[in-house]
DNA sequence: CCATCGATGACACATTGAGTCAAATACGTC
DNA sequence: GACGTATTTGACTCAATGTGTCATCGATGG
């Protein structure tokens, strides 16, 4: 009958599980290079056989991006309770904030899964995909926000698309920077320099 | 003696046969789908054998991905070729135009191509990354372009991400048009609204 | 105490990517 | 036209991956 906290309980500790995994992934990969490590040597990390680890994880490299989707999720969900009347280039800083902030918080775990991410090609394949399906729902937010039609109007895509491009540059100046400039202060200055096309209109083209 | 000529030749004859695979495998991939086609199927459909599909090819994704290699080498010298004088979002959008310029010259192709690679996350993710390193190096001539110093200043690798994001947005509002908007005019859309952010100034930050 | 359900591991299978080596094919030279 | 050479190809092999199936184990609830 206790259906919710059974469930609740269940859900927790494959997170517990999941978070296992993905930290001994970690590890592992920034340790021995990502092409070096195999799965059944994570999963062993962990005590865990190579078939569990795949039921909590696609791939390799979707342990790495995964670690992502949770500041995205709350990325997002920022960016929606942005105040309605914020400028389009202000909401989306906050919102970019949110990941930004976890180099303050946990700046050597940060770095070397950035570093993972940017300097592995088969990572940053998937973590680009990724990026591009926040692009797709941050779009829909920010056409929600102005109450343009996503399907007639490329604008609300493309300043989420471009907001995106300058959290890239800024998190790869980051890196190449070997984290001793604020990621912070580097996407500010990326958005400073994009801001401009990033204004939504209301004017039809 | 004619080492030049016969590197030629059998540089030729290998492109000859990577273009025969290529061309298969987009035929075999737009109709059985991607995952359900396997290597095999490919090379058998040339009459090769799967050892020899992967001196080609690194992967199935690969294959798809490499019809842009031309065109993307084409749209950068088309930048470097671009005058000096010449405002980098003018150059970009001239550039950019050598691949949209394909959605003219092979309509049909094109657009089954570019909807194997937004439709399908593998694919897409290596289109993406392949992206990533269009970015670079249009970065790269930008910032030869302007004078600026590519390691100190954000602004080339932003103009080049911003239009690249443009680009990008076309290309998915083309194929979600089935192709019945040019896309050319659709990338041009996309660069009116985003032009603000490619004017790279020289006054420093 | 037992039934049930979820998680796990053992096994099997298809697919992939790559190393190795022999055969074949094309080329230039004689 | 014949020969030697270099490249290309295919068969075989292997490690690794992702997935389907099924039995087992443990916890939960009746």
């Amino acid at each position: 009958m206790n259906a919710a906290p059974t469930a609740d309980i269940a859900e927790r500790k494959r997170q517990l599980v999941r978070g296992e995994l993905a930290e001994a992934a970690v590890t592992l990969l920034a340790d021995q290079g990502f092409e070096e490590t195999t799965v059944d040597q994570i999963a062993a990390a962990v005590g865990l056989s190579r078939r569990t680890f795949s039921r909590y994880f696609q791939s390799k490299e979707d342990v790495v991006v995964h670690m992502m989707s949770g500041p995205s999720a709350r990325m997002c969900a920022e960016l929606r309770a942005r105040p309605a009347d914020e400028p389009p280039a202000v909401a989306l800083r906050h919102a970019l904030s949110v990941i930004t902030s976890l180099s303050v918080t946990n700046p050597d775990k940060t770095l070397h899964v950035s570093r993972l991410i940017l300097d592995t090609p088969a990572v940053l394949a998937r973590f680009l995909e990724r990026l591009s399906r926040w692009q797709a729902e941050m779009a829909g937010i920010l056409a929600h926000r102005t109450g343009l039609d996503p399907d007639a109007d490329m604008r609300p895509a493309l300043a989420a698309g471009v907001a995106l491009t300058a959290f890239q540059t800024g998190l790869r100046r980051w890196v190449d920077r070997d984290g001793t400039e604020a990621l912070d202060e580097l996407v500010n200055q990326a958005f400073a320099m994009i801001t401009p096309a990033l204004d939504l209109g209301t004017a039809p083209s």
